[in-house]
DNA sequence: CGGGTGATTGTTGAA
DNA sequence: TTCAACAATCACCCG
């Protein structure tokens, strides 16, 4: 409930705007977008998309650990950015 | 103290 | 430039 998943672009609200981190499926894609499209040379994002997504839980916990590793890495990454956002904001206050 | 909200991340492909 | 499925996220802030 209460989860209206609008669309892109949502809305700006920060002066910094740390914008949080990536997430697993994003470095997977990194990886899979290559390989997706390249074993379907010729398809749309429509299929490559949806493939993309249904390949990314056909493999395993083991095999997006790589992904959610990079996840938990990159969140930390928003976290620098972050603290620094409160710092400047802060500051800038 | 607990809850839920929204914001965001990146890909491709096209108009 | 923006959107759209696809998925995860999860830090953010409040009463």
């Amino acid at each position: 409930m209460a989860a209206p998943r609008k669309k892109t672009q949502r809305k700006k609200k920060d002066p910094n705007a740390p914008k949080r981190a990536l997430s697993a499926y994003m470095f997977f894609a990194n990886e899979n977008r290559d390989i997706v499209r390249a074993e379907n040379p010729g398809i749309t994002f429509g299929q490559v998309g949806r493939i993309l997504g249904e390949k990314w839980k056909a493999l395993t916990e083991e095999e997006k650990v790589p992904y959610e590793t990079k996840a938990e890495a990159d969140k930390k990454r928003y976290e620098s950015e972050k603290e620094l956002y409160i710092a400047t904001k802060a500051q800038s206050e």
